[in-house]
DNA sequence: TTGAAATGTACTCCTTATGTACTCTAAAAT
DNA sequence: ATTTTAGAGTACATAAGGAGTACATTTCAA
């Protein structure tokens, strides 16, 4: 399992499964081409079964609608129920049902960092919360970024360009105050991506 | 591993990993040349043999987008960098040195749901952050939780209890006033298990 | 029950995109 | 002077994408 797909062959497999969730019943093969664009039968035939040899489907031979999508358990994904708010009942959600952690947290350029302190708590990054961080050296003005000051110090502030190739380094903190520095004092080594906090 | 890179291998390298991480596939030689500015697929290819060579890629021979970053394997998971404070250097995490989002974020029944309003904004949870919920029936005193009140509203609040059977829902926003509510009204749905917020 | 339409499946033939190995040039570093 | 880095360009085998046809079976309505 988790062989690669080519570019077709995850379209197929995936107007499958969306056929399959809004009609609850599998779709047909020239179904399955009008929808990704192919017009031979005998391709789509083809693709389902590279699909079948990578082990994404299953076959009953003959059978009308015959396909079974074999579902890697995904542990990876959450049920999205819907959006809550301060008094008022849940409303769904329509059209995407389901959140991916990874889709959103995760990535090859990326990585975590734990936060000590509340530089950063009126933007609602708190002490001991996690932050997931891309890997750039470059930022846009108002990004919240981690920095490298001085080549000694890292933090993570919002990045405000200014006039004569000053930076400053904002936190997000009434009680405490933005440092100016000159440019070459300061060394972007990635921009905030997410921020996770858990409590059991 | 850890082979000194030359200056367009890394560039060529973040090209691939962020490609990897924007559209979830690998990205073929024309392509990041293209993003690099080089126009010759040979000179890529030497590149990537360079990187082959040291450690950061492997390759499925023959295969489109055949490319693996290695080092990550575990998509799920991040690396763990360290802490990082306010005017303080990053302080190495010892022990451990991976997150894996799935340990915090996953597990059975949950879901998600996703906020809207402010009325928790004095606890980091802000308009559009994403809540993971734990279903069950019952929660501790000052948890944070999910409760259906009149069997018509549900809103994410502090549960506390109070004698003579009364349920006090405290929001986390000083313009905002608890409500106390007798102890029939209120069904705990679920109590809060993690937070998280994107950025990009 | 029966017959026409729909379907799965196996073929063949074709075009395009891609990886990869080459050669050649030139500037910079050692 | 030699090696390393950077780059262009060409060539070729093949993986991937696609069309079309044929035909035995399966469905399903008349």
């Amino acid at each position: 399992m988790g062989r690669l797909l080519t570019h077709l062959e995850k379209r197929i497999l995936g107007a499958i499964r969306e056929h399959h969730t809004d009609y609850s019943e599998m779709p047909t093969i020239r179904q399955i081409g009008k929808t990704v664009g192919v017009k031979s039968p005998g391709t789509v035939g083809r693709y389902i079964n590279a699909l079948i040899d990578k082990g994404y489907l299953e076959r009953q031979p003959r059978i009308w609608r015959g396909l079974k999508l074999i579902q890697d358990e995904d542990v990876t994904s959450l049920p999205l129920m819907g959006r809550i708010a301060a008094g008022l009942p849940i409303e769904a959600i329509t059209g995407e049902n389901e959140l991916n952690p990874n889709e959103l947290l995760g990535g090859s350029n990326r990585y975590a960092l734990q936060i000590t302190g509340n530089s950063m708590v009126e933007a609602g990054i708190h002490d001991k919360d996690w932050v997931i961080i891309k890997i750039q050296d470059y930022a846009d003005n108002g990004q919240i970024v981690v920095a490298l000051i001085n080549n000694t110090e890292a933090t993570l502030k919002y990045l405000y360009y200014h006039p004569n190739d000053r930076i400053e380094l904002r936190p997000a903190n009434s009680s405490l105050q933005s440092m100016i520095y000159k440019a070459d004092q300061i060394l972007i080594q990635g921009i905030l991506a997410a921020q996770m906090r858990t409590y059991l």
